[in-house]
RNA sequence: GCCGGAGUGGCGGAAUUGGCAGACGCAAGGGACUUAAAAUCCCUCGGGGCUCGUCUCCGUGCCGGUUCGAGUCCGGCCUCCGGCACCA
């Protein structure tokens, strides 16, 4: 006990105390002052472009912002110290709607409120000491930055990827604004929870169905790097099917109309058409004006069906039957061709239709070996046998498909067409917070882009913000009134204003830019730094982005590979989609949702009711389950909230919140800087073990210690696994703090100095700390992540598992690296087994190696 | 309804791609130190049984199968979570 005396007094004296305030402090300074994070391109070294979802700026940061960064930052981080060259930005996805509201509200203005709020936050994730180089930061609300989407919206517009056209969208009528469509809620407004009505509205649109089959076929190459429920929301989004469509004649006039059919095997059963009420045709096959208008307000509305008969009839042109033709609601003027050919006997939808407008319902498909007689109870959906069809009775439905198809094609009735769920992205938006969008409107030359070199077209400052709905930029008249840049005459601005999603879609570019972003001048350029840091390496972000921002990310990436900007395809090699944060909800009777704070002993800390405790759910304002970041860095510092969100679930998985967790994970680096201050001097005076000691105590915790760093290793780089990573670094500490120095002072130095290398991903500013006062030079992030060596962390005796019949009898400890022959020896002979062995014979022992032993009686 | 994912102690979670179920942490219980408390340290900790052991039986949502051996593979259910949903 050389080094080590607990109850000396003098020495607990000299032993400071772990203040993480004030080391962590000091370190994120060190960094800063040194310029650490800062990148630049380095042919000579491996890039590694690691990446995290960037913020909205809200205000504050919250736990969910906590766990992405930490987990972003342990990756960066043990890349770097591998020997990468890496680059790890940060940045604000700037412009949004919760501006405008506060401007609304508060009367600031957004763009105050914002460089508020950046200000804020960017304080908050220094100090969470995350290794950003800030000297690429941006924000999507500068200048410098929108004019670039500007630019991106021309190119596309070039080349007919940006056009406009009357929609309908969704329009929530208290609010008095168009939403997305991921901004309605089962039917409701997100913001006042009023329901959504539709409205029609000329929108501009962004084509990304042109990449649809595209980026349907890139999701094969993801497989490798994106969760497997990523790649298949993806898939589903954009839909693909294969169908037919063909042009249905209306009896007496020259109109045909055109449905779209996966089925083409029910075609003898379709017993009438329906149109969308939008459908062209609609307004020229009714004149019950009244009617239509009902059915258009009916649109997309679920509850029920309502259909309005038009009066006339088209021809089915395999059979020559006669129709009718009806309008209704639930059929889509989006998808497909917007008229469909109705198959009550096989579709639900148009079954429950036909019932209630008393329409026939025929059988063309039978289950299988006859069976399916008597009146249908519900449409028969699956595959089956023809009937009643003519040729083509009998033949199995599969085949049916197919042969249909090939006979409406030869017949010229019909073609085999691909249709897509996925829709163009409508990027209007009537707010005032988002990028112009750099278009003219001339009365004599009409739609007029605005020229490149006038870019960017700047947001106006002096707009009134009273929340009336209608593009606020329409009030502004030094905006609107313009001249046009072909004819020169008067002319007007458009004063929508584009999906902030459109900002987010290319972010990633902009990091590859230090000050300027060049996005112009790297077209086809192979020197540009574009090339060299795309594509991204590692993004890590919320699951709640993995169709919408990914998507359309994956798309922008698609277009700019074919304008000459980048080489990849795919922005995103590799893809973490990290579990929510949660905790369990607080109920009062009385008050509603409670804050952890406000439920003291189980009681309302207001009126002393029983507070009932609820799910689990993700961490939220509205249902007050939340703990703010700020207060845990405070109670315990940086470090140990990054520990503990790292060590309490896998990151993909849903991370619930617990206050003794955290306590553990500070238990550990309390436990940690007591050990290493209190033999700062021994560690200072001695060498670091490098080859293997002879034996005794001092062998195991080195031989540990290889082992350690092997798993810790392997951790991180299978699958991201900081859990199991931090479990054994903890193993590991629990080894040397009940490891006696004096045994061997330089196998302690060595696992110590082991663990603060492993740890500094995690935990930097106490791992730097330590690093120092252990007497090593700073910075601890500066040093290559440490490698074992497989000699050394090979045990030289190994436990032995003996079991009979598949059942555990006895263990043993054994040397390592015997053969199947003596193992099995050594089986048969231990005391305990033969017991077992005597009743019967052994038919056969199964070995395996360096573990176990199966003895198999007859 | 369709597509994904998950069910393991009181809790969060571990288990070489078939080989000792429960690592690590939390909570709980017992003890040491202390005038006391906090902190710290040590021990116990899936369930049952008994002859309390170097004992024994059961145990990874449920039922069956493959295998010398299944938390892990196969078939069939149940429950929960997430996404999409009148997409023809």
């Amino acid at each position: 006990m050389a080094f080590r005396n607990r109850a000396d007094p003098e020495q607990e004296d000299r032993v400071q105390r772990y203040d993480p305030e004030k080391v962590e402090t000091r370190w994120q300074a060190y960094w800063e002052e040194r310029g650490l994070f800062r990148t630049d391109a380095d042919p000579g070294r491996r890039k590694f472009y690691c990446l995290e979802m960037f913020p909205y700026p809200s205000g504050r940061i919250h736990m969910g912002h906590v766990r992405n960064y930490a987990i972003g930052d342990v990756i960066a981080r043990y890349k770097r110290m591998k020997g990468f060259n890496v680059l790890h930005p940060m940045g604000w996805d700037a412009f949004g709607l919760p501006a405008e509201n506060a401007a609304i509200e508060h009367g600031v203005h957004p763009a105050r409120w914002t460089e508020d709020n950046i200000g804020y936050m960017r304080g908050q994730l220094k100090r969470m000491g995350f290794s950003y180089d800030w000297t690429r930061e941006v924000a999507t609300c500068e200048p410098r930055y929108y004019r670039w989407n500007q630019w991106f919206f021309l190119k596309m517009y070039e080349r007919g990827l940006a056009y406009r056209k009357d929609s309908l969208v969704n329009w929530c009528p208290s609010c008095a604004t168009v939403l997305a469509n991921e901004q309605v809620i089962e039917g409701r407004c997100w913001r006042c929870d009023s329901p959504v009505t539709r409205k029609e509205l000329k929108q501009w649109f962004l084509k990304i169905t042109d990449y649809a089959e595209e980026l349907l076929r890139g999701c094969d190459e993801l497989s490798e790097g994106w969760p497997e429920h990523v790649i298949a929301m993806q898939r589903n989004w954009i839909g693909r099917s294969e169908g037919v469509e063909m042009d249905f004649p209306v009896a007496d006039g020259d109109e045909r109309i055109t449905i779209f059919t996966t089925r083409p095997d029910t075609l003898w059963g379709a017993t009438f058409l329906c149109l969308a009420p939008m459908h062209p045709l609609a307004d020229s096959l009714t004149g019950d004006r009244e009617g239509l208008e009902f059915l258009k307000s009916r649109y997309g509305v679920m509850e029920e069906k309502h259909g309005l008969f038009t009066g006339r009839y088209a021809v089915n042109p395999v059979n020559g039957e006669r129709i009718p033709i009806y309008i209704a609601n639930f059929v889509l003027m989006e998808y497909g061709t917007g008229a469909i050919m109705s198959v009550p006997a096989h579709d639900q939808r148009d079954f429950e239709f036909a019932q209630k407008y008393g329409l026939p319902v025929r059988v063309v498909i039978v289950p299988g070996e006859g069976g399916g007689e008597g009146p249908l109870q519900r449409a028969y959906e699956d595959e089956g046998v023809l009937v009643s069809s003519g040729r083509f009775s009998g033949m199995r439905s599969r085949e049916a498909i197919e042969e249909i198809g090939r006979y409406l094609e030869e017949e010229g009735l019909g073609r085999r067409v691909v249709n897509y769920r996925l829709r163009d992205w409508g990027i209007s938006r009537q707010r005032y917070w988002g990028t112009p969008i750099p278009i003219i409107y001339c009365e004599r030359c009409g739609v007029v882009p605005v020229p490149e070199e006038d870019l960017p077209v700047l947001l106006p400052e002096d707009v009134s913000l009273e929340g009336k709905g209608s593009s606020p930029l329409l009030a502004s008249r030094s905006f609107v009134e313009t001249r046009c840049p072909e004819c020169g005459g008067g002319a007007r601005r458009e004063t929508d204003t584009m999906d902030t999603f459109v900002d987010s879609s290319w972010y990633f570019l902009a990091y590859c830019f230090r000050g300027d972003i060049e996005i112009g001048s790297a077209v086809r350029n192979p020197a540009s730094e574009l090339r060299h840091w795309m594509p991204v390496d590692q993004y890590i972000g919320g699951v709640e982005h993995a169709v919408l921002h990914l998507l359309y990310s994956r798309f922008f990436t698609r277009v700019l590979r074919d304008i000459g900007l980048v080489e990849t395809s795919e922005p995103f090699r590799n893809l973490l989609t990290q579990g929510m944060v949660c905790k369990e909800t607080l109920r009062c009777p009385e008050h509603g949702w409670l804050f952890p704070d406000e439920a003291v002993d189980g009681r309302c800390s207001r009126c002393g009711k029983e507070v009932e405790s609820g799910r689990v759910e993700k961490m939220s304002k509205s249902k007050k389950n939340i703990v703010d970041p700020e207060f845990l860095i405070r109670k315990y510092g940086a470090d140990t909230s990054r520990l503990f969100t790292l060590f309490a679930a896998p990151p993909e998985k849903d991370l619930e919140w617990s206050e003794q967790g955290i306590e553990g994970a500070h238990r550990f680096l309390n436990r940690l800087w007591t050990v290493v201050t209190r033999d700062a001097g021994m560690l200072r005076s001695v060498e670091a073990e490098k080859g293997l000691p002879e034996g005794g105590k001092g062998m195991r915790l080195f031989r540990k210690t290889h082992q350690t760093v092997k798993k810790v290793t392997t951790d991180i780089e299978r699958r991201f696994q900081f859990n199991t990573a931090i479990a054994s670094m903890m193993e590991l500490f629990n080894e040397i703090s009940a490891f006696d120095p004096g045994e061997a002072p330089a196998v302690y130095k060595f696992s110590l100095r082991n663990l603060l290398l492993m740890l500094s991903p995690f935990s930097p500013h106490i791992a730097e700390e330590l690093w120092e006062t252990m007497g090593e030079r700073p910075s601890v992030l500066e040093h290559p992540w440490p490698e074992w060596d497989e000699e050394a962390a090979r045990e030289d005796e190994v436990e032995l598992v003996i079991q009979v019949n598949g059942k555990v009898r006895a263990k043993t400890t054994v040397p390592a690296g015997l053969d199947d022959r003596e193992i099995e020896e050594i089986a048969l002979r231990e005391p305990k087994v033969t017991g077992f062995i005597s009743g019967g014979e052994v038919r056969k022992v199964i070995v395996v190696k360096g573990r176990l032993v199966n003895i198999v009686l007859g």
